[in-house]
DNA sequence: CGGACGCTTCGGGTAGCCCCGAAACGTGAC
DNA sequence: GTCACGTTTCGGGGCTACCCGAAGCGTCCG
């Protein structure tokens, strides 16, 4: 849950992990002594976050090669939240929902890996201006045009970078999906199942 | 002791580790199903290895951030063989003994951190050319200058590339060292204490 | 100021990992 | 064929990591 950078407080890690408040705290403070996590107070709320650049790339190449059901206790983590479903990360779309949107994209060839990062061919392109999304525009930003981002929940990739950006903004304008209340989850509209299903097939269901 | 890449049959790695041969064939099984280690069968004997490069650049990141003496159970790890004092890794020196020169040498300013791996100093290229070992020729060589080299025993770096190598031929041509019988360990002479003491100072002892 | 809330600390129960010795297996040596 | 040797499999024992509920601490809110 910590692998997309952000900073959690100990309850959601505690409610995330499915364990009792007091158990994560043992494990927190572990990591903390260790030099594994950073924490930041504010207010009775307690952030923590990886500590550095390299524990994360640590954490994350532990996460590529580590089987699809891992974590041998911790009493099961995956749980079934809406952030599971769809949530976004950053300023791109990820959970259940944003690895299959690149998976449908890399299947049918418009996405490929590319020098630095991914890139989209010629038929992704079209798809993506088809669909309201400036590749040009997108290229243009000073920042790299799509990257692999690794999904906590999916333990998979899902795509980033300016094209991700584009991606997620061009979705929630078509408002083919919409946020739920303030959180970062996402939920899929009906325009939205129409949409996805002419264009790639059907979405997967958010139960 | 695979993170240097080297392939060891079963026993050795029992020894090494002090454990029973029982016991370390139950961890070598489940690493092989995991995918994390190959084996190769020779006569009676089976060569484990690492199984591929993302596997050995995880355990080194690892290596790096672990505590110095970690490892919570396989019996305490750290053997009084030979090979922990002294060895070569490929055609450089590693162990204490390697470790140390390494050290001694960054304490005295001569090796530093360079763009790509390690460099020497105008002091360090000195006493090494004092040595007989001949810089311009390491540089010539098509092959990295300098680089650091996980120490599995040490779990420290020793130094590697053309000028361990160098170093390493110069230290046997110098009989300042040599090998025991056909092995990798590596012993001091007492011609090398004498010249470790006058030139780096007083070496680690064997025991 | 009292109560709610987030978090941590403490004490204790349990599951499962790590370990070993004994026995079985397979290969090479004599 | 028999023995030696390296390795694996099996059955069990001890330890400890993981987990929880209860209690304590600090912060925010009414």
């Amino acid at each position: 849950m910590l692998s997309d950078r952000t900073a959690r407080p100990a309850g959601e890690l505690a409610r995330g992990a499915r364990l009792a408040p007091s158990t994560i705290s043992t494990h927190l403070g572990r990591l903390l002594d260790a030099g594994v996590l950073d924490v930041e107070q504010h207010g009775r709320h307690r952030y923590y976050r990886l500590a550095d650049p390299g524990i994360i790339r640590i954490v994350e190449s532990l996460a590529t090669i580590a089987p699809p059901k891992p974590i041998r206790s911790l009493g099961g983590a995956s749980t079934a939240t809406s952030l599971n479903f769809a949530r976004t990360c950053y300023d791109h779309l990820a959970g259940r929902l944003g690895v299959w949107v690149t998976d449908e994209l890399v299947a049918r060839g418009m996405l490929v890996d590319g020098t630095t990062g991914l890139d989209v061919s010629d038929a992704g392109a079209a798809w993506l201006e088809d669909l309201g999304v400036s590749v040009s525009e997108a290229r243009a930003q000073p920042r790299i045009f799509a990257r692999r981002c690794l999904d906590w929940s999916e333990r998979r990739h899902h795509v980033a970078g300016a094209l991700g950006s584009g991606l997620l903004a061009r979705l929630l304008d078509l408002a083919w999906i919409e946020h739920v209340d303030g959180s970062r989850a996402v939920r899929v509209t009906a325009a939205g199942r129409e949409g996805f299903k002419r264009s790639l097939g059907t979405p997967p269901a958010s139960s």
